[in-house]
RNA sequence: GCGGAUAUGGUGUAAUUGGUAGCCACGUCAGACUUAGGAUCUGAUGCCGAGAGGCGUGGGGGUUCGAGUCCCUUUAUCCGCACCA
C-alpha cells in the first residue's frame, strides 16, 4: 500500500471530530497545561502559508505535552471586531457581521486541513454579545475603580467618595490626570455634575479632554501604538494631534507593576527590552523654579539635576497652559506665529525635521533658584507637551539639544561638568567631576545627582519623581464595528449603565460611515438610549476584545463570569503563548493592564497572563521572474538573460517549481503569454528570484491548501518546522518540500512492502537499532522542550538513515509516538495498523534510554578551583579497556597516571583526542 | 542618536555550548533500474590544488593548548524607540 496521505488525513480529520479526540475539561487529577496561540483577525485574503507557522508549533507542542500526561487546554478563537470589516462594509455596504462570519468559515476550513488539536467546542469570537459582554463588564469595572499608589491595588471609587466627603483631596496618593487639591467642605457643596468631573481624574476607565491621535482619513482617533512614524498602522494615514473628549485607560497606573511583572517572564530579552522602552522609567527630580515678577512658580522634571547651575535658560512646550501668561506684550506677536506655524507642522513633519532648531521668546524669567540669576523662558516645538510637566531647565552645555538651541539664540553654555570640548559640542556623559558648581564643586556626578535631591527636597524646591513615557491607553473610536460603550449621558455627564443590562448589543446599521456632522456612525441609530438617555457613540477598540480572551477560553460559555473561580484555579494562566512580536506595544500591553487590574479586584489568581512567550519569525515571499526579451514575446532563462536586453516580469510561484517554470502553466497562465516562446538552458526554463513581502501583486502568496493538496498537512506541518529556527524570519521557499515528503514516505515504507503487504515484525531489535532509538528520542525530547522543532526533524531523518530497512515492532511503535506530535495523521493510521484502538495520543511519551546510549562511562579528574572534582563523561563507541589504552597512548595521561592530575580530557564522538594537564 | 538581534558552502541550516566546522535536507554531478522520468535506489559534493597540501564561519585584533562559540573593535542587514529633558 502506497502512502496515501490524502485518504488518511481526511480520516484522521474525521475521526478526530466525531470522537471529540481533543475536548479538554477541567481534571484535577492531572497537571495542566495551557498552550495559546494569538488568535487571527479573520480577513478577507484567508491564510497564506506564513499565518499557521506559529500554529504548527503550538500545536506539535500541545501534543507533546498532552503525550507527558498532561492535560492541555489548547483553544483557538476570532478576534473578530476591527477596521478592516468595517471599511470593507463601507465600500460595498455588505454588514461586517456577515463578511466577518464568511471570512470565519474560510479560515476554519483552512485550519482544519491542517490537523490541529484545538478544542474547537471553547471556540470564542470577539463580535459576539455573549463574549463582548464581558469586555464591557471590566470596563464598567475599571470605571468603578481607581488606582490606589500606597497600596499598589485598585480600589472601589466608593471609598474614594467617602474619603472625599470626609477630608477632601488631603493625603490622597492615586493615580490621576492631573493633582487636584480641595477641602471636604468643597466637595460637599459641589453638585453631582462637579463631583463626577472630579472622579473622572480617577477613574481607571475615564473619560477626559485630552490630546489624542486624532486620524481624519480613518474618522477616529487611534492609541500610540496604533501609529506608527505618524502614520495609522492600519491604511497607513497621516495622523494629527488634536485636543479631543474621549475614554482612556488609566494604563499609567501599572506602569511600575508593569515593568516589574517582566522579570518572572519567560519571554525574549528584545521583547521585555521593547516593554520596558515603551513604558520608559526614568527617575529624576521635580523642581519648581520662580518667575520673576510673579507669583506663580514653573514646574519642570529632569534626570540631571546636578547640572541645575549651569541653568541658563528655560523652554516650556507651544502646548503649554501658561504660554498666554508668560509671554509679554512686546512678544505677543512673535510668540503668537510661532505657534499657529507649530500647528501647522504635522506630526510626520516635526518627526522628519527633528534636528531643526526653532522657538521663541516669551519675555518671562525665571529665577535659577541656586544661582539667584534671572535667565530667559522660550518656547520651543523641542519640548514635548505630553512628557513631564511639558517644561524643562534647559542645560546647554550638557544636553545636545539644549546647546543647540542656546548656540542658535546666542545663550550663554556654562559647563558644570568637567570633560568634552563644549566649544565643539554639548558633554552629556553622566560621568566627570563638578565645576562652577557651588557646594557641588569637586563631587563625582554619581555623588552629585543624590546629593542634589536631597538638597532640593530640604530647600522644598521640588522632589525626586519618577517619571514614565508611557501614556494611557486612548479607549473610545469613531466607528461602527466595536463593543459599544454601556454608558449613557445627562448632559455631558457619563453615567454605567447597570451591570443586569449587559450585554449592550451593537444595533443593526445600514450606512457604516460617518453622519454629516461627523459624529459616528451609531448616532444614526434611532432609539440609541438607555431611559431616555442617549448612550454613548463610539465604540471600543479592536484591543478591548482580546485583551481577556485566554480567560474567556478557561470557560466560555459561562453566562454568570467571565470565568469561574473553578476554572480559573485549575488553568490559571498561560503555560506558552505563541504569536508575533508585533503586539509587543499594543496586545501584549494592554492583557498584562486588562489581567492585573482583574487580579487586584480577585477574579483571577495569576497576575501575568502569559508565563512563557514564542515569538514566530514573520514568512517572506519568495518571487520568482521571468525575462521577456525586450519588444518580443520571448522568454530567456536566467542564465542566458545577459545576452539580451530583457525585462523581468514576476511570475506566480505556484507554476514554478524548483525555479523551473512550467511552461504549459505559463502559456496558460495568461492570454498575453499563450504564444510565448522560450530560450531555454539545458532545455529548462530557470526562473530568477527575489525575497519579498508576501502579497498578490507579487505573485508569490502560497496557499497552505495547495501545499496540502499536493503533499499532506503532514508534510505541509513538518517543511514548515524544518525551514529553521522557529523565531527568525525566513522567506518561504517550496524547493525542499520533497525532503520532507521523501522523509514521510520513507518511514511508510518501513511498515509496508512495495506489494503493500504488511512489513512489520515482531523481532528483537538489536543493541544498534536500540541505540539509535534512544539517541533519537533523547534528541527529539531535548529539541521539543526547546523550540528547536527544526533540529528534532533532522534527528528523525538521521534515525531512518541508521535503522534503513528496519521492520521491527520494538523499534517502530516508539518512533510513531515520538513523531506524532509532528505528522499526526500518518502516525494516528500507523498506531492503527499496529492494531491499537485508542489514538496514538492516549499512549505514553517514550522515554529515552541512556543504558543503550552509553556504552561505557567513565571518570576523569578535572581542576576546579584548585581542587580536584571528578566528571562523569561517557564515550559511545569505546569499551572501558579501549578508553584507557587511549588514555596510556595520549601524552600526558602518563602524568595522570603518575599521579599529576590532568585539566581536562576531552572525547570528541567517543575518542579521546587530547588530555590537558 | 539610544537599545536589541543577525552574519557559517550554490541554498535552508547544524555544531555534545570553548573541543575534528559544515550534521540533516535542497540543489548539482556521476552511476543503477527503466520505453520514459519532475519516480526510486547508490555514491560524490566547502574553496584552491593533478597531488601532497593549503585556505576556510562578514573584516581586523585579543584571550586560550584549542575560538563559529568568549573579549575588544569594525562593517553590513533587519527590528524597536526616538527632540522622553
Amino acid at each position: 500500500m502506497e502512502y496515501n496521505f490524502k485518504q488518511i488525513e481526511t480520516k484522521w480529520q474525521e475521526l478526530w471530530k466525531q470522537r471529540k479526540t481533543y475536548k479538554v475539561e477541567v481534571d484535577n487529577s492531572r497537571p495542566k497545561y495551557y498552550v495559546l496561540d494569538m488568535f487571527p483577525y479573520p480577513s478577507g485574503a484567508g491564510l497564506h502559508v506564513g499565518h499557521p507557522l506559529g500554529y504548527i508549533a503550538s500545536d506539535i507542542y500541545s501534543r507533546y505535552k498532552r503525550l507527558c500526561g498532561f492535560n492541555v487546554l489548547h483553544p483557538m478563537g476570532y478576534d473578530a471586531f476591527g477596521l478592516p470589516a468595517e471599511q470593507y462594509a463601507i465600500q460595498t455596504g455588505q454588514h461586517p457581521a456577515v463578511t466577518t462570519e464568511q471570512n470565519i468559515n474560510r479560515y476554519r476550513e483552512q485550519l482544519d486541513k491542517i490537523g490541529f488539536c484545538f478544542d474547537w467546542d471553547r471556540e470564542v469570537r470577539t463580535c459576539e454579545p455573549e463574549y463582548y459582554k464581558w469586555t464591557q463588564w471590566a470596563f464598567l469595572k475599571m470605571y468603578d475603580h481607581y488606582y490606589c499608589n500606597d497600596s499598589q491595588k485598585a480600589r472601589p471609587i466608593k471609598e474614594l467618595v467617602e474619603k472625599f466627603a470626609t477630608s477632601g483631596s488631603e493625603g490622597l496618593n492615586a493615580a490621576c490626570t492631573a493633582p487636584m487639591t480641595f477641602t471636604a467642605e468643597e466637595w460637599n457643596a459641589w453638585d453631582e455634575v462637579k463631583r463626577e468631573q472630579v472622579l473622572q481624574n480617577y477613574r481607571l476607565a475615564y473619560r477626559a479632554d485630552t490630546m489624542v491621535n486624532w486620524c481624519p482619513q480613518l474618522g477616529t482617533v487611534l492609541a500610540n501604538d496604533e501609529v506608527k512614524d505618524g502614520l495609522s498602522e492600519r491604511g497607513g494615514f497621516p495622523v494629527e494631534q488634536k485636543r479631543m473628549k474621549q475614554w482612556s485607560l488609566r494604563v499609567t497606573a501599572y506602569a511600575q507593576r508593569m515593568l516589574d511583572g517582566l522579570e518572572q517572564l519567560q519571554w525574549s530579552d528584545s521583547l521585555k527590552e521593547i516593554q520596558r522602552n515603551w513604558i520608559g522609567r526614568s527617575v529624576g527630580a521635580q523642581v519648581f523654579f520662580d518667575v520673576k515678577d510673579s507669583e506663580r512658580k514653573l514646574e519642570i522634571f529632569t534626570t540631571r539635576p546636578d547640572t541645575i547651575f549651569g541653568v541658563t535658560f528655560m523652554v516650556i512646550a507651544p502646548e503649554h497652559e501658561w504660554v498666554e501668561e508668560l509671554t509679554t506684550a512686546e512678544n505677543k506677536e512673535a510668540v503668537e506665529a510661532y505657534i499657529a506655524e507649530t500647528k501647522k507642522r504635522s506630526e510626520r513633519e516635526r518627526i522628519a525635521e527633528t534636528r531643526r532648531v526653532s522657538g521663541v521668546k516669551t519675555g518671562s524669567y525665571a529665577i535659577n533658584p541656586f544661582t539667584g540669576n534671572a535667565i530667559p523662558i522660550y518656547i520651543s516645538d523641542y519640548v514635548l507637551s505630553g512628557y513631564g510637566t511639558g517644561a524643562i531647565m534647559a542645560v546647554p552645555a550638557h544636553d545636545s539639544r539644549d546647546y543647540a538651541f542656546a548656540r542658535h539664540f546666542g545663550i550663554e553654555i556654562i559647563p558644570v561638568v568637567e570633560g568634552g570640548n563644549i566649544e565643539v559640542e554639548s558633554y552629556d556623559a553622566k560621568a566627570g567631576k563638578m565645576i562652577n558648581s557651588g557646594f557641588l564643586t569637586g563631587m563625582d556626578v554619581t555623588e552629585a545627582i543624590p546629593a542634589m535631591f536631597d538638597e532640593v527636597e530640604k530647600r522644598g524646591l521640588g522632589k525626586k519623581l519618577i517619571n514614565y513615557r508611557l501614556r494611557d491607553a486612548i479607549f473610545s473610536r469613531q466607528r461602527y464595528w466595536g463593543e459599544p460603550f454601556p454608558v449613557y449621558y445627562k448632559g455631558e455627564t457619563a453615567y454605567p449603565l447597570p451591570e443586569d443590562k449587559l450585554p449592550l448589543e451593537l444595533p443593526p446599521i445600514e450606512n457604516f460611515g460617518p453622519t454629516e456632522q461627523g459624529e459616528p456612525p451609531l448616532a444614526r441609530v434611532k432609539d440609541w438610549t438607555f431611559d431616555g438617555c442617549q448612550l454613548e457613540y463610539s465604540t471600543m477598540p479592536g484591543f478591548a476584545g482580546s485583551s481577556a480572551y485566554y480567560l474567556r477560553y478557561m470557560d466560555p460559555r459561562n453566562t454568570e463570569g467571565l470565568v469561574s473561580k473553578e476554572a480559573n484555579e485549575y488553568w490559571r494562566n498561560v503555560d506558552l503563548y505563541v504569536g508575533g512580536i508585533e503586539h509587543a506595544t499594543g496586545h501584549l500591553m494592554y492583557s498584562r493592564f486588562w489581567n492585573m487590574f482583574l487580579y487586584d479586584l480577585g477574579y483571577v489568581c495569576e497576575s501575568e497572563p502569559f508565563k512563557k512567550l514564542v515569538n514566530q519569525g514573520m514568512i517572506q515571499g519568495r518571487s520568482n521572474f521571468v525575462y521577456r526579451v525586450v519588444g518580443t514575446n520571448k522568454f530567456v532563462s536566467l542564465g542566458l538573460k545577459g545576452d539580451y536586453q530583457t525585462q523581468e516580469i514576476h511570475v506566480d510561484v505556484n507554476i514554478v517549481k524548483n525555479d523551473q517554470l512550467d511552461l504549459e502553466a505559463f502559456r496558460a497562465w495568461r492570454p498575453e503569454f499563450r504564444d510565448a516562446e522560450f530560450i531555454l538552458e539545458d532545455g529548462k526554463y530557470i526562473c530568477g528570484w527575489a525575497v519579498e513581502k508576501m502579497s498578490k501583486s507579487m505573485f508569490n502568496v502560497v496557499n497552505p491548501d495547495n501545499i496540502v493538496e499536493n503533499y499532506g498537512a503532514d508534510t505541509l506541518r513538518m517543511y514548515e518546522m524544518f525551514l529553521g529556527p522557529l523565531e527568525q524570519s525566513k522567506p518561504w521557499d517550496t524547493n525542499g518540500i520533497d525532503g520532507v515528503h521523501k522523509f514521510l514516505r520513507k518511514f511508510w515504507r518501513l511498515f509496508y512492502g512495495k506489494e503493500g503487504e504488511l512489513t512489520l515484525n515482531d523481532e528483537q531489535p538489536t543493541p544498534a537499532e536500540l541505540k539509535t532509538l534512544h539517541k533519537t528520542i533523547k534528541k527529539v525530547r531535548e529539541d521539543i522542550e526547546n523550540f528547536s522543532f527544526n533540529t528534532s526533524i533532522s534527528a528523525f531523518m538521521i534515525c531512518l538513515n541508521e535503522l534503513g530497512a528496519c521492520h521491527k515492532r520494538a523499534i517502530l511503535e516508539p518512533l510513531t509516538v515520538l513523531i506524532a506530535p509532528f505528522a499526526p495523521h500518518i502516525a494516528e493510521e500507523l498506531w492503527q495498523v499496529m492494531g491499537h484502538e485508542q489514538s496514538v495520543f492516549d499512549a505514553k511519551y517514550p522515554e529515552f534510554n541512556e543504558q543503550h546510549l552509553v556504552e561505557s562511562v567513565f571518570e576523569y579528574p578535572v581542576m576546579v578551583n584548585g581542587k580536584l572534582r571528578f566528571k562523569q563523561t561517557y564515550a559511545l563507541t569505546m569499551t572501558p579497556d579501549e578508553i584507557q589504552a587511549a588514555i596510556v597512548e595520549t601524552e600526558g595521561a602518563q602524568k595522570w597516571l603518575e599521579g599529576k592530575a590532568p585539566k581536562k580530557i576531552i572525547v570528541v564522538k567517543g575518542k579521546i583526542i587530547n588530555i590537558v594537564m
